[in-house]
Parts: C-alpha cells; structure tokens; sequence
DNA sequence: ATTGATATTGCTGTATGCAGCTTACGGAAA
DNA sequence: TTTCCGTAAGCTGCATACAGCAATATCAAT
C-alpha cells in the first residue's frame, strides 16, 4: 500500500501546476515550487498575519507528506515570513511598521547601488519588455485586477534583477522585495487608482531611463518610488494601528 | 528501547556544548546550536572547500538523527555555505573569486550605511570591551593562535553590531561577515604577522572613533578596512587559481 | 589488455510514527 | 454564576524506515 507514494493526495486541483504544467526535469527538487507557491499567497494576503498554516493541511493540499512541507516552512521562518511556534502552528508573521521601515531605508540605498556597483547594460529586450508591462498597466485601470498588478510587479521587479550586475546585491533587491510586498499590497488595495497612476509613472520613467541605457537613471527611478512608497506607508498605517499583527482570522 | 530517545549518542564528547553548558531553556531548537558550530567549522576551514558533509556522521556525532541535521544543512546551503547533492552528498561550496568580490564590494557600501541608517550611539561599555579585545590582539602576535584571532574578531564584529540601529541591516552586515570569513581567514594563515597588525591597526582606529562617540566614524574604519582586506585579497587569489573550489580533501 | 555493461554500495529525498508542548473545553467547587 | 483544574485533542519537533539517484567496483566480451 505504501508504495508509489509519490503524489498520492489530490492530484486534480494541484495548485503548483495549475497552468504552467512544467516537466520539473527528475524531480526538481520538490519543495522549491511549494515555496513560490505559499510565498505567493502570504504576499498576497490570502494568509493574512496571524493566520495559522497546518503542516498537514497543506500536506494534503499538495499532494505530498509533511517533510517537503516542512522545509518550505522552515525557509519562509528564515526569511521572516512565517514563525513556528511548538505546540500551536506555523503563524503569518504581522509586519512590524518599525522593522518595516528599517528595511525600506535600507532598500532605498540598495537601490542607489544598482547603478553604481557594476550595473548591466539596457538591452533593447528589456526596454520591449518594459514597454509591453506599460500597455498592460495602463489598462487595468477600470476594472481593479489586483492579480494582474502583481504580475506586472513582478515582471518589472524582473526585469530590473537583469540589470543588477552584483549577485548578492541581486539576490538581495529579490528577497527584500517578497519581504516588504505584504504592506505596500495592503496599501494598493486600499488606493486604487493612485495607485496605477504611481505604477503607470514607473513604468514609463523606467522606459525612459532604459531607453537612454542609463542604469544609473533607473536606478534612481527605483529608488525615487520607493522612497514615495515608503512615505505612502507611513501615512497609511498612521492613521490605523502602528501593528497589523492582530489582524488574524485564525 | 527508541524510548528516551533525547540524545542517545555521543553524550560524552557533545561539541555543542562543550565549554559554554548553557541551561537551553526548555528545547530550545535543538538544531540552532549544531548550526551555529557547523557553520564555524566551515568558517574556520576544519572542512575544507570541497569536503562532504553526510547527514549520518554529522548525526551521530551530535546524538541526533538525520532530521535536525537536515534542517541545519539546508539552512546553510540557503545562505550558500553548502550545496546538497542527491546521491551525492552535501559539499562545502569553494569560493568563487568573483562572488567573494561582489560581496565585499557590497560589504563596503553597507559599511557605509552603518552609520548613515540610525546608528546607535558608542556607549563607555563598548569601549572597554574594545580595549580588552586590544590587549588581547596585541598578545597574540608571538604565538600564532588561530583560534583566538578568530574569536577577537568575532568580539569585534559583536561590538559593530550592536552600533547599527536599522535591524536589517545588522542581519546582512552578519551575513555576510560569516560568508566571507572563510575567504580571509585563509589569507591570515597566510601572512600572520601582516594580519596581526592590520588587526590591531582596526581595533585601535575603532576605539579611537568610539571614543569620540562618533558611529559613522566607526562606519568609515570598518569601510577602509573592508577595502584593505579586498584589496589583499585580490591579490593573493591572483596569484594563485581564482577558484579554490578544487581545494578538495574527499 | 581494454572496454563495455551491470551489480553494488552509499548517499540524499520522502513518508510516517511517536513524544512533548500548548490550548481549549468541560465539569466541579465556591 | 464564576473560577479553577483536569483532561483531551491537535499541533510541531524528532526519530526512523523506505525509495531513488549517483558513483564505483566488478565481470564479461572483444
């Protein structure tokens, strides 16, 4: 019975390969879609902070046993996302505003380095990328496609990966991007339309830069927005609780 | 008899807690500590670049099983001190010469920052400890005691910590300290009497700075610093392979 | 003697059982 | 009605058994 334990849970509504269904070559090391995965889905608050994640709940949700799970878990702890606690469950870590600021101030200087610490070159690929995401921001302005403005995030947060020629400056401008996604999503859905107004202005200030193949400029760009970002925070979580992170549901 | 299964094994030669014998709380995250001296040993070059790591050895060498072994060894290839290969083993990464300088480069802008991003203020109890760690570097120029320069720099990188007020950037300036010190640690083997004094040289620049209360002072020492071992570095890898990845023992 | 396929060994990846800890619920006493 | 305590349930942390993969050794064929 224990045999051809490989996948033995709910195959039908897999949530990893809804779509995309990729080869994963052997077996591609079967936790590091999980991880995209739930990381997506805190970044995306549909685990608010404080709800709780049940090893064998997702278990069985992806098909697999506990131990993939685990390790999933243990990484997003590393990164701060989540926090175990023995006993009680996996807890969605509520951002502190004051931890939050701290990695905004510094993000805000990293960003200044893309430029200085030997950038890549704008490709002309870039810049048709770039250009496509604008067609794609500008129209998500009527209807409020909050799934289609992270992707678009997402994609210009790639495109701007290829230009960061230090890798742990790379790898670094990834992660604190995942980490402080939560609160500035929060904000978005809270402003709609400024939002895509501020999107839009990136996205085209960015194309210029990458245009004129200064990525000095771009990442100025980059951190010119942060900066308004980060002011924008700061007067929403002014008014309300300094601490979202009595907003569980359980 | 798998009953009282807490530490089974080699209860006698326990490296964690040897010296120290901290009380641990109640369990307080039994593999927090076998990472912490796992990552040293790797630090400290007693497994070299290239060496296998098994999970059963390291198991019952701590009286564990494989499982917080496990959790220990992914940790640390999430921070690219390993790379764990199925079939294989799990194998100490050799520094690419050409990450390392990313990093240091990068190392130097956050030195930068440290006293830029709400730095905290030197207080008189961070100068005594810096003036015992002086005492100390300036005893070990005659006998070449390794360990005890490792554990001076610790203290002195414990000390800058404590300076830098924006969490996230005490985290990274730790980070990376750690995956660097492999890298330098091998030129101090090097050139011993060089080091001692460049080291001394530090700490006395540190004090000097701290004394005068002055946190973006001790930002612009640890900077220089930084570029000083870069620099050496540099061209010590130069001489030889750029890559000590084959550096292997097996 | 050399080369090719194959068996064997040892490792990591995964699944699962057990123990301890935490919390919540329910009943008894004040 | 309220408070307190004991018990039960559920979760994570750890141990262990199993399956798959990679490398090496072995043996046969040329």
């Amino acid at each position: 019975m224990p045999r051809s334990n490989r996948r033995t849970g709910a195959d039908g509504d897999d949530p990893v390969n809804k779509g995309t269904r990729e080869p994963w070559g052997p077996t591609k090391r079967l936790s590091s879609s999980i991880y995209e995965e739930v990381r997506e889905r805190i970044c995306l608050m549909r685990y608010p902070p404080g709800s709780v994640l049940r090893e064998v709940e997702l278990a069985g949700e992806f098909g697999v046993s506990r131990t993939p799970i685990r390790q999933v878990l243990q990484k997003l702890e590393s990164e701060g996302f989540v926090e175990a606690k023995n006993g009680v469950g996996t807890i969605v870590t509520g951002f502190d505003f004051l931890a939050m600021r701290d990695i905004y101030e510094l993000r805000l200087k990293l960003a200044e380095l893309i430029g200085q610490l030997s950038p890549n070159p704008c490709l002309d690929s870039h810049c048709r990328q770039m250009e496509a995401l604008l067609e794609r921001a500008r129209r998500i302005r009527a209807k409020q496609d909050t799934e289609e403005f992270w992707r678009i995030n997402h994609e210009r947060q790639s495109i701007i990966r290829a230009l960061i020629g230090n890798v742990a400056l790379r790898e670094l401008y990834d992660r604190y991007y995942y980490l402080t996604a939560r609160v500035w999503f929060q904000v978005v859905e809270a402003m709609w339309d400024d939002q895509v107004d501020a999107l839009c202005t990136e996205l085209n200030d960015l194309l210029r830069a990458m245009r004129a193949g200064d990525t000095q400029a771009v990442a100025y760009v980059e951190r010119n927005h942060l900066s308004y970002y980060m002011a924008l925070i700061g007067r929403y979580v002014s008014g309300a609780d300094r601490s979202v992170s009595a907003m569980a549901k359980r």
